[in-house]
DNA sequence: GCAAAAGTGTTTCCGGTACACCCATGA
DNA sequence: TCATGGGTGTACCGGAAACACTTTTGC
């Protein structure tokens, strides 16, 4: 039987926006409970034993395979309208688990957490519960259950707010990296272009990176520098 | 018998920095357990048909008598050293209660929520299991149990960003005040000094405040403009 | 008139933005 | 030599900071 109630904390949970990038757009791993066509962000419970922040870290290697990755919390939910025990109850059942009452089906506040991280290095895993997990473009999600899209958008505010600071905890680029890649990066977390000049000047002015050799690629152009982040 | 576990969501609590300000030090509600000598920051649990936002505002509203407080909720706080259950036993046998296990005496993951009220306009009650309440001047705390020091510095931290946004829902300051008032509810908030001329003109150019008729206090000085919050 | 506090003006500096120009490269 | 993309220079604007000056008031 999974999901035993002596091993896990009741009436709480973390929901994990997992946003990914590969040099284009943003997008975000969503899980599908097939039979159910209900969506719903990769999520779980934390253990009796275990800290909340090593919970997160736990689920999202599951999911991912990753580990050492930077999470960062953003907010927690804990509104009535995030309580659904038929929903919860039919999930279990889809799995062989027929259960009158369990602590699965209760009320759960949940503590919302978000990642970044680069998704051609990733084969996600379903959980136990789920049927598939996939990437979805940020602007084409499915209908996400309950309140979990007011998650993602909150999730993306907070991204979105003290970029800079962030990008050097995430190690989204490779470690070494051009003023262009960089730039990419940050025009599909914020959504709008940047200048290139200007952008390029801001970032030197932050001083947080490190100017390399150039980078040859037999384009008919000018080779570009390659930057790594300090240490 | 108090706090029964059929009323409560299990393994998850709030605890609220109440900031308090009237015209000069920024002060700090806390609660002492006399006879433990330990020191906490009011807090408090979340009813099963009660919203996480509600639970805070009622407890909230308990300790000082106010309603329509502005709380924001800053952190979620889920390490495993937030968890004594000899000293929570202790607490309850204080005041009459001997069980030999209690929900009480679990692992709780706590919500961090802060508020800032004139604390001229309070006369705070302290809850069931403590002995008394006070105002304690933020430089000069008494050790807070577990994490809850921790807690005061990040509200503190959150509280300092992006102030101007946040006056306006804190009615900290009468309807009517001078911008003197404004200056010093800053200064004691960021813990440093302003410049005046650049504090008003500051001000003005946020486009909050509306001028209404000058203030004579019979000093020998030149009248200063009363303002309050555009709507 | 004088001191004290309030209000306003002036100057400087810096970060952000827009835009222009020059440089390196391979076809 | 030309198109392309990369790097840097310049000019402008607005907000922040430092400081000076003027105004109002009661003694």
């Amino acid at each position: 039987m999974p999901l035993l109630q002596e091993e896990y904390l009741q009436n709480i949970s973390y929901d994990s926006v997992i946003f990914g990038f590969s040099g284009e757009k943003l997008k975000i791993l969503v899980l599908e409970y097939h039979n159910m066509k209900t969506f719903a962000l990769p999520g779980g419970f934390v253990k009796v034993n275990e800290p909340l922040d090593e919970a997160v870290k736990r689920g999202l290697s599951e999911r991912t395979g990753l580990d050492e990755i930077y999470l960062e919390q953003f907010h927690t939910f804990g509104s009535m309208d995030r309580f659904s025990p038929a929903v919860m109850r039919k999930m279990l059942l889809e799995q062989g688990y027929d259960y009158e009452d369990h602590w699965f089906f209760g009320r759960f506040i949940t503590v919302g957490y978000y990642a970044l991280i680069n998704y051609e290095n990733v084969v996600p895993k379903p959980d136990e519960l789920s049927d598939s997990i996939k990437w979805y473009d940020y602007d084409q999600l499915p209908k996400l259950m309950m309140d979990h899209a007011e998650i993602v958008e909150k999730a993306l505010d907070h991204l979105r707010s003290n970029l800079d600071h962030k990008l050097l905890s995430f190690n989204l680029l490779p470690e070494r990296f051009t003023m262009k890649e960089l730039q990419q990066v940050y025009e599909a977390i914020l959504g709008e272009t940047q200048n290139r000049a200007n952008f390029q000047r801001k970032m030197l002015s932050l001083n947080i990176l490190e100017r390399h050799e150039k980078l040859f690629l037999g384009g008919s152009h000018k080779a570009p520098f390659l930057y790594s982040f300090k240490k």
